[in-house]
DNA sequence: ATGTCCACTAGGAGTGGA
């Protein structure tokens, strides 16, 4: 079974470059974000006709976050919560469903723009709610699958340059905490797991030929539980989607896929 | 190079977000 987790930067914009990425890449689930469409905007026929079943938690012009599920795989996926308790302030930003046997979750961490910024304390407070919720609510005993874009490089060999980002949003000691108690709790990077020594980034800023200098960070991840990780074969980022495809524009943001058994 | 892309409001280009 393959899993994805994508930033997708707008549903409505990227519709043809994911149909595409289901085609050539064939997942079997997929955790998206950034929807930008308030649930009702959401495009289900394209999907239904290309063999999958959209569960989305959305909003108008900004954030939202879904779960594709292969109706071969699993034609009655459900819908287990939406949203973080205690943060709706803050956006519609996280999903659980149950599909597959699995529990999969997609997240939409804050950005928190910088670290002098109000919305860095809200996004740290985020964070603390994430690891509050996996406590609560997901099974460090079962099949239990995090994904999305946390916007947190989680350890120095994810970011370009580590020496200039020493402080900066993205690499603060305060966001990384909250990642390392999604660890404690029985969660584990996927890719950090199978690649322990290898860079690979997720995203890159459109600004500025971020992407052809390579200069891009990991924030994307995916995370599972210990039963998860004994099944996974492969992790790796799908750069080929990070790129234009016939003209048209992708994500900042490139798939990362997870094989497991 | 603060260099791009997206949604929204508006009915053209500016604003806010990432």
């Amino acid at each position: 079974m393959r899993i994805v987790t994508w930033n997708v930067n707008s549903m409505a914009a990227r519709l043809d470059f994911v149909l595409d990425f289901l085609q050539t890449r064939s997942p079997d689930i997929v955790c998206v974000q950034e929807l930008k469409l308030p649930d009702e905007g959401f495009p289900h026929l394209a999907f239904e006709q290309a063999g999958f079943r959209a569960l989305t938690y959305g909003q108008a012009q900004w954030n939202g976050v879904g779960v594709l599920v292969r109706k071969s795989v699993d034609p009655e996926p459900l819908i287990v919560s939406t949203g973080l308790p205690g943060h709706e302030p803050m956006g519609s930003r996280l999903i659980t469903v149950k599909a597959a046997g699995l529990s999969v979750t997609s997240a939409y961490v804050p950005n928190g723009k910088t670290v002098a910024h109000p919305d860095y304390k809200a996004k740290v407070a985020w964070l603390g709610g994430l690891a509050d919720f996996v406590e609560k609510n997901l099974d460090p005993n079962g099949h239990t699958i995090l994904a999305g874009d946390f916007n947190v490089v989680p350890g120095d060999l994810d970011t370009w340059d580590p020496v200039g980002h020493v402080g900066a949003i993205f690499h603060t000691d305060a966001e990384r905490g909250p990642l390392e108690r999604l660890r404690a709790l029985g969660l584990q990077d996927l890719f950090r797991e199978k690649n322990p020594d290898l860079q690979s980034f997720s995203w890159w800023d459109y600004r500025a030929g971020a992407f052809h200098k390579k200069q891009g960070l990991r924030i994307d991840l995916v995370y599972g539980s210990k039963s998860v990780v004994s099944r996974v074969r492969e992790v790796s980022i799908d750069r080929d989607f990070r790129k234009k495809r016939e003209g048209r524009i992708p994500s900042d943001h490139a798939p990362v896929i997870v094989d497991i058994d």
